[in-house]
DNA sequence: GCCAACGTTGGC
DNA sequence: GCCAACGTTGGC
């Protein structure tokens, strides 16, 4: 019975828009080198794979469809370059298969499309120097690829953009 | 279940 | 290129 009504219930959420209220922001790193932001412009839509730190998998597996997504560049740039969006739900990684001991997909995926680039691309040493980012995953926790964006920063990070 | 050795990420 | 800060692995 609950597993009938959970099913529709999922269902009834999964048609149901995004609204602000429950949207999301997350912040993705990626090696440009690796794959760029001008990368997921051209390509139009991407797997987002390589995912294997745990921390890191339970913030991607938090991602829904319509949230969005800082992409940041790691490297010589170390900065944030464009926002993105979350394209679907996430799903096992189709190159990695397996579970955890909870029974979920071992390596998540979630697609992401381009939104817009930045207007003013707000560099790491900004975020670093700016006391409102302080509790920040990039700023704490340097080793984090997949990091969600609470509200506050995520506003204030989007006027720096100029987004 | 502890912990030393090792590998990786990513800033500097 | 270096290395700090992790996470992971494997011997015990």
């Amino acid at each position: 019975m609950t597993l009938v009504m959970g099913f529709f219930l999922r269902l009834r959420l999964a048609s149901v828009p995004a609204d602000n209220a429950t949207m999301a922001t997350f912040l993705f790193k990626t090696e440009p080198d690796d794959f760029s932001w001008d990368d997921l412009v051209r390509v139009g839509r991407e797997p987002w794979n390589g995912v294997s730190n745990n921390t890191a998998l339970i913030h991607l597996r938090a991602c829904r469809p319509g949230d969005e997504v800082f992409i940041y560049h790691t490297g010589k740039e170390r900065r944030i370059v464009g926002l993105a969006r979350i394209a679907c739900e996430p799903y096992e990684d189709p190159e990695k298969p397996g579970r955890n001991a909870k029974d979920e997909p071992k390596f998540a995926v979630v697609d992401v499309e381009p939104v817009k680039p930045v207007k003013t691309a707000v560099t790491l040493a900004e975020i670093k120097s700016d006391k409102r980012f302080a509790d920040l995953w990039l700023v704490k926790h340097t080793r984090l690829s997949v990091m969600p964006v609470p509200a506050k920063m995520d506003k204030a990070l989007r006027t720096m953009c100029g987004l």
